[in-house]
DNA sequence: GGTGAGGATCACGAGATCGTCACAGGCTGA
DNA sequence: TCAGCCTGTGACGATCTCGTGATCCTCACC
């Protein structure tokens, strides 16, 4: 996902829309469908939070102000499991708020009112700097080895054979190496974001991965650490 | 770009800072040391883009308005040969030129007068989606280094392990280093805004956080400090 | 020297979380 | 059809976390 060409709009990028003003989601939705966008809308935080779980849009613009939770929370509770750009806006353009929004992960703040033409440069600079992604080399840690392209996983140079979901959380936890993974990004990436409440089979899973690359003497597990209360983490 | 490894980040990210308005720059100068960052001055565009090109900063901060060409121009140049996060800085709010800088490739563009706060938090938050990696800065202070992106804390180089609360507190604490917290907000964060008068607890973690993090024999607690009556301090 | 307030520390127990296991359903290829 | 593999489920004991309340410390003030 790197090329947003109006002009081919094969099928044009869903931005989630989450605003309890009608007039401003209706603005929204003319000036992104212009701008080779599908604006989805929702009027309230869990309707927002419902719909990105079930079909992941490619970027967000969530109101600071609605209903039920703000658009912090908001923000919040996306990154919890997506790293989909995140623009909030708000009539108020208080530096506290901007500050808490973007430490909660969101991409820019616009305040209103804005100019339509602004809202939809920074909505495509956000896009822009998501796409850049990044090859994928083979890791090696402590004996193990992981061959991201060839879904290949050697301990000792013996390789040993994973089902797809332990490869997928192995890889998963391995392009993180060293930082924490919380339970519901690790599900929202292996399993997919409506199963980011799933904690026991992600535990099961966890356990058989240990079971088949973790050396056999060692005290505890090596490679991946659990962080009581939070998430798993792939040792550096 | 792949090579993680934040590991022992002695060395503060490097910003290109371009305005030739010296008390601009010395401001931003303070703001970004306190931050975790080197300032890299610039007064003007082609000094800014030579010392880019001989040493490539890790994210710039372009003033619109510079004697030779202006910050949509340097965004351009920037962009021919670097991904580097780009903010422009303006006085002027109108919309036009705000899109030409996005559309130049530019990250954020931020209207004077602003808050430093804000700056950084932008700043931050541009990192973070250009590297993935070094977005939150992980601060070091004495031994004690906090990777807040990782969520991992270490003290002479090695890890320790804090349970959720006690991370999520210190976390609050060196984000506001230097700051004065006091027991509500700590509280407000922390547990919730519910919480504001449940002291007791925060002393008790208080007291778990001080006895792994704090250096061994030394007279009082250097880190956190306490402020009877009000709060606790995170010692910068 | 006594007193009191605010803070630090400690041990304890309730409750949450984790790792593990056996089992059953579903899918696939022989 | 059947065997073998993959996966999710539920239950269990083990472990960890966190708030509580008691106790001790420190320091200012009388």
């Amino acid at each position: 996902m790197s090329s947003f060409q109006p002009a081919t709009p094969a099928k044009p990028p869903r931005v989630l829309v989450v605003d309890d003003e009608p007039q401003i989601v209706r603005a929204l939705k003319v000036v992104l469908r212009e701008a080779g966008f599908e604006a989805v809308p929702a009027e309230t935080a869990s309707e927002a939070l419902d719909l990105a779980a079930v079909r992941p849009p490619e970027a967000a613009i969530v109101d600071l102000v609605l209903p039920d939770l703000d658009g912090v929370e908001v923000t919040r509770r996306l990154r919890e499991w997506s790293e989909m750009p995140i623009l909030v806006l708000s009539a108020v353009g208080e530096e506290e708020q901007k500050v808490r929004a973007l430490e909660a992960g969101a991409d820019d703040y616009i305040t209103k009112p804005f100019g339509t033409r602004e809202l939809v440069a920074r909505l495509q600079a956000a896009l822009r700097r998501a796409g850049r992604a990044e090859g994928e080399p083979s890791i090696e840690v402590d004996g193990l080895e992981i061959d991201l392209a060839a879904r290949v996983v050697r301990r000792e140079g013996e390789s040993i054979h994973l089902t797809p979901i332990e490869f997928d959380l192995l890889r998963t936890l391995a392009r993180n190496r060293g930082r924490l993974m919380t339970h519901r990004k690790l599900l929202a990436e292996v399993w997919g974001p409506e199963y980011v409440d799933d904690i026991q089979p992600l535990r099961t899973h966890i356990a058989r991965l240990r079971a088949k690359i973790e050396p056999e003497g060692a005290g505890g597990p090596r490679h991946i650490v659990t962080d009581p209360g939070v998430g798993y983490r792939f040792a550096s």
